[in-house]
DNA sequence: AAAACATCAGAGAACGTTTTCCCTATTTTT
DNA sequence: AAAAATAGGGAAAACGTTCTCTGATGTTTT
């Protein structure tokens, strides 16, 4: 009885008997002897391949007549191109990542690429599994957005098929990739924040990703060239974890800073979650700003001033490249860098910019 | 020359020369060869049935050194079942299927099933070019989020495989479903207004789904309850269109309501939007009460009251049913109908309900 | 000790396509 | 008008597995 839980179960309509109007599996030659041709004929028609017409015409009437549907394992074994490309994001909650998605696969569709979505919850174990994945799928190619384990593996892994990483990917990377500058959007995020006044700005950067390391390399530098000392927090992806490690940052008056330079939204999240709690106001108590632009965030804290990254020209992007490649297998790698666009709201506190 | 807006692209590692350590493409022969034994064998070792221990290892030890994978393509054609599931959602950027996928893809795969992931974007022509795609793919089952359509036509369709409907299924679905309480969940929505002294009230609702229409006439029922006249207003689920409807109820004096109930977190968004345009302050000039619960709402105009639907039950549930139908095909369809939580926060407005 | 039975490895068919090869019919060239 | 070239359809192989069937090797029963 796996159904305890439930409000209510209603059982209905009886007898679903299964009538099979057509024959349980309709091949491709049982197409060809209701249009009275060779198999090859039917094959060579659905391809769209040059076919006498009055034959084509049979053979598109038998497979409407015995509602023939192909079948793609059969037609991937035997064609030995699978037109399937895999997807791998670290988040799937995380919005920046849905949205990318969202691209990648309208975008692969339009090329007839197929795609395998996968979501690795920031874990390398299945991240690795789902690499696995994909080539027992002989995908044609994959664009992935790696763990931080999961980038250093690929640097010394020859695969099968070509990879593009999006979101992050170390500067040596061995493949395509395609990811934001985020060394210049988070000096991007200091600046500002500098240019408000605000002294002590700590920043909150993810532990486990290049992309983490890159934007934190980004506030080090620019908090060095305004010459105030910066503190750089980690922090883990879990939630919980995440909140414990805010919670002691913010919670201590006299460790707390006046601004924060955060990594993501659902880091942010955490952030916002916590302030709450301490009864900090934003931006009255704590400046905020952070990475990803979503629609709700017009609505927080007087609106939150963030970086927004250009997701659809990312998915885009990282679908060309891996269409590009499949073409020019031997060419040097390439690395895109895309500029993000500031947004500045009421986050930042302490009067306007100039 | 595809990356012209590229902020910068810099080319790396020339010659990525494919020195392929292992032949190209290893099958499952090539392993029997190396092991001595047969294909035959081979096999049963990967299914893991009863083979001579010695010569388990044997074959385990040939797969390492020949880096052996599987072709998932041949397997599936020849063993007949894909162990393949389909998930089709209608819009990804709903933080509520985001929630229910990833729930759904984490048991199938504990189940050993894979599962392929599709959005629809609420458009009933890709839906119906998905529903073809399962076909071809020879999945297991499906589990769909149905446009208003799609749900009509699944009524009328028998299917090669078995599909459980989420979120949206009418009443009278010919296949199994499992739905959230929409009626009594919307009506739990208006009593909270009500009793907080609302008296003008309306209600905003998708017009494509028949979750919408639930929880209409959930709404339009606890309205009457309370004595008091409703006011339905149908909004398209496209971002501009739906604003322009929200523009034209808020913006007009005389015609906007006091309080609102809101069919989905999307919508809500727009609301959100035109309440700010219009210089609307919630909950002071407009109460706000919806459906889904997403983290930020805590922080949106004094907590958003809402109702939160148990993502994690739908999933387990929906995967749990159709694993179900699966051993029992001829059974009788089950609609099992959740309950939701109502969470009570600050955006009722108007005192504390009793 | 012989007969009946169980166990398990190998040979080869089968899964539903695409593709190669060959052959015929037609068109083009000389 | 004959020869060469082209086009397009059919037969059969091939793709990489699993599965059925058969036979051999033990193991138990009488």
């Amino acid at each position: 009885m796996p159904w305890a839980y439930a409000l209510c179960v209603y059982a209905l309509s009886c007898s679903m008997w299964r009538e099979n109007v057509f024959p349980m599996n309709v091949g491709i030659k049982d197409v060809a002897r209701v249009a009275a041709v060779s198999p090859a004929t039917v094959s060579r028609v659905l391809a769209g391949r040059t076919v006498d017409p009055v034959m084509r015409d049979r053979v598109l009437e038998a497979v409407r007549e015995t509602g023939y549907r192909p079948n793609l394992a059969a037609r991937r074994l035997r064609s030995r191109h699978t037109k399937t490309i895999g997807l791998i994001v670290a988040d799937i909650r995380n919005p920046f990542f849905t949205a990318v998605s969202r691209t990648v696969e309208a975008i692969a569709y339009d090329h007839g690429l197929r795609v395998i979505f996968c979501n690795t919850d920031e874990d390398a174990a299945k991240e690795a599994m789902y690499m696995q994945l994909m080539q027992e799928e002989r995908v044609t190619g994959v664009i992935l957005a790696p763990t931080r384990e999961g980038a250093d593996r690929i640097a010394h892994l020859e695969s099968d098929f070509p990879i593009v990483l999006i979101d992050r990917a170390a500067p040596n990377a061995s493949c395509d990739s395609v990811v934001l500058d985020n060394e210049a959007m988070a000096a991007r995020l200091v600046v500002h924040l500098h240019r408000l006044g605000h002294r002590r700005i700590a920043g909150l950067f993810g532990t486990d990703t290049v992309t983490g390391r890159e934007r934190c390399d980004g506030y080090e530098r620019a908090m060095a060239e305004c010459g105030i000392p910066g503190e750089v927090v980690p922090v883990p992806h879990e939630r919980e974890q995440a909140q414990r490690v805010i919670a002691a940052l913010l919670g201590d008056v006299a460790r707390r800073p006046s601004a924060l330079v955060v990594s993501n939204s659902v880091m942010l999240q955490s952030v916002l979650r916590v302030a709450d709690t301490l009864g900090l106001e934003i931006p009255r108590d704590l400046a905020l700003t952070s990475f990803d632009n979503e629609p709700w965030m017009e609505f927080v804290a007087g609106g939150l001033s963030v970086i927004e990254q250009p997701v659809e020209e990312i998915g885009r992007t990282a679908v060309t490249m891996l269409l590009d490649r499949l073409d020019h297998a031997d060419c040097v790698t390439r690395r895109v860098v895309l500029a993000g666009r500031f947004i500045a709201r009421g986050s930042g506190g302490r009067g306007a910019e100039a």
